[in-house]
RNA sequence: GGACUGUUGGCGCAGUUGGCUAGCGCGUCUCCAUGACACGGAGAAGGUCACUGGUUCGAGCCCAGUACAGUCCA
């Protein structure tokens, strides 16, 4: 035989080596080809839904992706095999934001800006750019094993989904839930785009505590107001204290004349201020001992000021342009003399430049270091700006929005007393773990109106229209008061459009028209009078907020030929699996939007929240620290299966999971474990160069060095991957699934048609009752979203159970047992369908071979078939299977064996030698009951009784507290090593007596322990008391 | 600053209403190329369950406090 022997095919059917790179693609087709992921609206089957979270288009898929997209389709396919008319709805994400940064990022190497393309053309690099990764994810979906109804896949501003996102907005607007507004945004100065509040992330900064003295108008003295923003004072228009300060008093009613600008502002009383340790502070804020109870006030750069402005009606000044550098044409008016030096200057020169000013005029009373925590922006990296613009916000603080959220908690889960009444839709969604709820809940309770508009190019536009009011009438209307919008009766909203006015801070009015996507054509004539559309475009995540109606065709489902009923259908869906950080983003607003326009429908029922993935030292994977993996070399070095069998194993309930980093030289391919360094930002990275394991004249650049920029690959010094030694663990199931099957296969070849396990002697019974219970395992385990449950269900099923036990124990047997032969092929089916969900491809490549027995059946057990693994039925196991006598005479068979093995272990002896049992009362008992099992798993070939003579070299166990001995274990006895054995065994034997008396003579655990554990304790105790004895004439013995 | 989570053999983790000898994987040591599998089989060693106090007949588990670590939110 010349063939290959990982290929060649043995008579189970199958290669002698499972090579994951030889089935996945070819499982991927066959499934593809059967569609046998397609959604059916029209079964009667009840359906299971999920909404893939939308990945960016920014990037491939990476290491977290991986999980969440595992774990999806263990449901998905856990559901499918149960019957369930499964959809899971693939997608990506255009990631306004993040897509047009990372397009931006390449053009600058290119030497190229934004603006040196016309809009158009800028999104066509964009379009490209998107293409091409979502092209790579879709990939990396189908590479996994993902189920998706992949002829289904949207993108977010795919036409079906851009309809969905103008109609939301016409929606909202129309309701005035949308509204235009000039309020404090966190501004980006680098991209030039307002951000949103969880698009900012704090960081410590070490920065500087300034005091600054600020003359009072009436020449009686200064007063010292405390700033870390020296700089903004420009716009300052107030200055505040505590009332409760002493000093209040005799302030009250003062002027400030501002330095340099020399504006006269009020000094104000508010809550806010916090007051100094020298004025009566409250010492366990660390503010107060910075503070001097003065606190300038620049409503316009500070959110905290602008509530300060708001409650005491200060002037708004706005002293900082779009680029953040001091500017006077974003409606500074009075700027002084002195003041017109500063104008131009960047934020960070303002800065030194004002402090100067104070230091050479004597008014820097001091100044400290103080570390505080900055905004900066999650995209470009530069400190955010409070900056006041005008901006579209969704009033999401409005009952409808978020308290509708609110009310879609479950009940018990909410804390406090739950709004939920009798709507439709109220308390129907619930977290898992449970614990999530509460972010949800508290995140609402704190929230802030959305702002939706982007200064960007990508991303939806927004559908408003707009021009400064023309007509008399309209602007002299009395409605037009504060700033809010007016609805207006036009000719463009009996059209159908939403026509809306507002004054404008200076006065002026602004007319807006919303039009909806059916209006478009309306657009042209808007034009022709002078309306201009918006400039901006949409937060992605408001599109992301609409994608489990989007993707269903919202509003018009009908429209689309292969769409309708599906809104009805699969909305709400099953279950959304996500991150802990997206509950704030996208949880929060599916369900106020979903809730919204689906008459109080939730999206989802379930909301599970994943597990978050950290490097080896406990640390986020992230690119710039080199310490992430793609799932593409995992799947290269490992496979599908092992990537998927040990992510469901590593995610438990309470802990993030963490996956240690090594690297594969690329010299030999060898996994190696690199070096690891501190890196400046006081994370573990692995160093830049790192020597091959095999040959260290040679070097290599890890991931960190090259995106450090601390070593850049080249041909001498390539660049090596990630990869890590955690996805053995699933390589090992993976083969073992395999081996497993071709020896059952091999033992299988003649089935029974049909058994009933009563009829079966313990080794059959208690393998069908152990599938039954691992059945029980498994399904209880999904249901509750305990995936390393559901893996370990399988794992000790197949690996403990089936090969450990029963097949060994089956070899002398089954091929001269049809019966048996049947339990065994059954036995096989249920482990390779239980292992389908985790492991898609194995399971998928073992079918052909495993449902050749297709015919076969255990009564208790149902099996339905199809050609294909995938859509053939999840196994269901009737109550009658689980024999617990069955398992417990088998464990005691177990604890024999174990026994033996024990003392052949500990002599060393050679498993091939056979020895005989002189067997005990309870020992015979066992022996005959597992009806040879014991014999053949303990290397036994005798079973006497314990009167038959033996040799001199026999040794002595014990079992059950009964003592047998072994003989012909051992040539010579190792007298010494016997005694010291015993003597060891008796001690602990002696402490577990003493133990037992203890606990039964302490009267409280006699009264009040439960019979049950009183009972079990008193038989341990006999059992130790017989076993000490029998050690004890075993040592005088060996005297 | 707030919230959440964790601290169990060298490493990574289980431990479901408090009750037999605290489990699993990797690693370590011994034996084994036995026709499924060395990505394997058999056995062994290794743990004062972070610390302090409390509740209880009984605590890894419940309560209070302390220390350290991580995540999210301000």
């Amino acid at each position: 035989m010349i063939a290959n022997s990982a290929t060649e095919i043995d008579s189970s059917g199958l290669a002698k080596s499972y090579r994951p790179g030889d089935h996945e693609s070819a499982m991927a087709t066959r499934w593809r080809e059967a569609g046998c992921f397609k959604a059916n609206p029209h079964s009667k089957a009840q359906p299971f839904t999920m909404f893939i979270p939308p990945p960016n288009v920014t990037a491939a898929l990476h290491l977290g992706h991986a999980l969440n997209n595992t774990l999806q389709d263990t449901l998905a396919r856990h559901a499918r095999m149960r019957g369930m008319d499964v959809l899971w709805m693939p997608g990506t994400d255009h990631a306004g934001i993040a897509t047009q940064t990372v397009v931006e990022r390449r053009l600058a190497l290119q030497g190229k800006k934004r603006v040196d393309f016309s809009r158009d053309e800028f999104v066509a690099q964009v379009q490209a750019w998107k293409d091409e990764y979502e092209r790579v994810i879709l990939e990396q979906l189908v590479a996994m094993g993902c189920s998706c109804d992949f002829d289904r896949t949207r993108f977010t501003m795919d036409p079906v989904c851009a309809a969905g996102v103008r109609a939301g907005f016409f929606r909202l607007f129309q309701d005035g839930l949308i509204e235009r507004g000039r309020r404090l945004v966190n501004w980006d100065p680098k991209t030039k785009t307002a951000i949103a509040d969880d698009e900012v992330v704090m960081r410590d900064v070490d920065g500087k505590m300034w005091y600054l003295k600020y003359p009072l108008s009436d020449g009686s003295g200064t007063i010292t107001v405390a700033t870390t923003r020296p700089e903004t004072m420009l716009g300052d228009t107030a200055v505040a204290m505590n009332p409760k300060d002493p000093r209040a008093a005799s302030l009250r009613g003062k002027k400030i004349r501002l330095p340099i600008v020399g504006r006269e502002i009020p000094i104000v009383e508010d809550d806010y201020v916090v007051m100094s340790l020298a004025m009566g502070g409250d010492a366990s804020d660390a503010k107060a001992e910075v503070a001097t109870g003065f606190l300038k006030v620049t409503p316009a750069h500070d959110p905290n000021d602008f509530d300060i402005g708001r409650r005491h009606n200060l002037a708004v000044i706005n002293v900082l342009g779009p680029d953040g550098a001091i500017s006077d044409r974003h409606g500074w008016q009075d700027v002084s003399a002195d003041a017109k030096a500063f104008v131009g200057l960047s934020r960070e020169d303002a800065r030194k430049a004002i402090v100067n000013w104070f230091k050479v005029n004597g008014l820097l009373e001091n100044e400290r270091p103080w570390k505080h925590a900055v905004g900066h922006s999650d995209r470009s990296g530069v400190a955010i700006e409070p900056w006041l613009s005008d901006q579209w916000f969704v009033r999401v603080t409005d009952e409808r929005l978020r308290g509708a959220a609110l009310k879609a908690m479950a009940p018990d889960q909410f804390e406090g007393v739950s709004p939920a009444g009798k709507a439709p839709g109220d308390g129907e969604i619930r977290f898992f773990p449970p614990r999530y709820a509460k972010t949800f809940q508290s995140w609402h309770e704190s929230l802030r109106d959305w702002c939706i508009s982007r200064q960007l190019w990508w991303g939806h536009r927004i559908p408003v229209w707009t021009r400064d009011a023309k007509d008399e009438a309209l602007t002299q209307s009395t409605s037009l008061r504060g700033a809010e919008m007016v609805a207006v009766n036009s000719k463009w909203s009996a059209l159908g459009a939403a026509h809306r006015m507002r004054k404008r801070d200076d006065g002026s009015v602004e007319e807006s028209v919303c039009l909806p996507l059916e209006l478009d054509h309306v657009a042209a004539q808007l034009v022709a009078v002078g309306f201009a559309q918006d400039q901006d475009v949409l937060d992605t995540w408001f599109s992301s907020a609409l994608w489990p109606l989007s993707t269903l065709g919202w509003p018009h489902p009908e429209k689309y030929p292969d769409m309708k009923g599906m809104l009805e259908r699969y909305n709400p869906s099953s279950v959304l699996s996500t991150a802990r950080d997206i509950i704030t983003l996208w949880v929060s607003r599916m369900t106020m939007f979903n809730r919204y326009f689906l008459g109080g429908k939730v999206p989802f029922k379930h909301v599970y929240i994943h597990p978050v993935i950290q490097d080896g030292f406990g640390q986020r994977m992230s690119k710039s620290l080199g310490n992430g993996l793609d799932p593409r070399d995992v799947i290269h070095s490992h496979g599908a299966d092992a990537l998927r069998y040990t992510l469901l194993d590593l995610t438990t309930d309470t802990q993030d999971v963490r996956v240690q980093i090594d690297m594969i030289d690329p010299e030999s391919g060898e996994t190696f474990e690199p070096e690891f360094m501190r890196a400046p930002s006081g994370h573990m990275v692995a160093a830049p160069i790192q020597k091959s394991p095999k040959t260290p004249s040679k070097t290599m650049v890890s991931t960190y060095g090259a995106a450090s920029g601390l070593a850049t690959p080249s041909a001498e010094q390539p660049l090596a991957r990630n990869t890590s030694g955690r996805f053995d663990m699933g390589r090992n199931v993976a083969t073992k699934l395999w081996n497993a099957s071709r020896f059952a296969l091999m033992n299988t070849p003649q089935p029974a048609r049909e058994v009933d396990a009563a009829t079966r002697p313990l080794l059959d019974r208690w393998m069908l009752s152990r599938v039954a219970g691992a059945l029980a395992r498994a399904d209880r385990a999904l249901s509750e979203y305990r995936f390393s449950d559901f893996a370990a269900a399988g794992y000790d099923l197949l690996w403990r159970d089936f090969c450990d036990w029963f097949l060994e124990a089956a070899k002398p047997t089954a091929k001269n047992d049809p019966a048996q032969q049947c339990v065994m092929a059954c036995s096989l089916s249920s482990i390779v369908r239980m292992f389908h969900p985790a492991m898609p491809h194995i399971s998928e490549a073992l079918w052909s071979a495993v449902n050749k027995h297709a015919a076969c059946a255990v009564r208790g057990l149902d099996m339905k078939s199809t050609d294909l693994l995938a859509t053939s039925s999840w196994p269901v196991a009737h109550a009658s299977l689980i024999d617990a006598n069955a398992e417990a005479e088998f464990a005691r068979a177990q604890a024999l064996v174990e026994a033996i093995r024990n003392a052949r272990g500990e002599r060393q002896v050679n498993p091939k030698k056979r020895i005989k049992l002189l067997a005990s009362a309870k020992a015979s008992q066992v022996v005959a009951l597992a009806g040879g099992v014991v014999e053949t798993l303990a290397g036994v070939d005798g079973v006497l009784p314990l009167t038959h003579a033996r040799s001199s070299t026999a040794a002595s166990m014990t079992f059950e507290g009964e003592e047998c001995w072994l003989d012909g274990l051992v040539d010579a006895l190792d007298i010494g090593a016997e005694r010291a054995r015993l003597s060891k065994l008796l001690a602990e034997r002696q402490r577990a007596v003493a133990g037992y008396k203890g606990k039964l003579s302490n009267a409280g655990y006699m009264a009040k322990a439960p019979p049950t554990v009183v009972q079990e304790t008193q038989k341990m105790l006999l059992d130790a008391q017989a076993e000490v004895e029998t050690v004890e004439r075993s040592l005088r013995e060996l005297a």
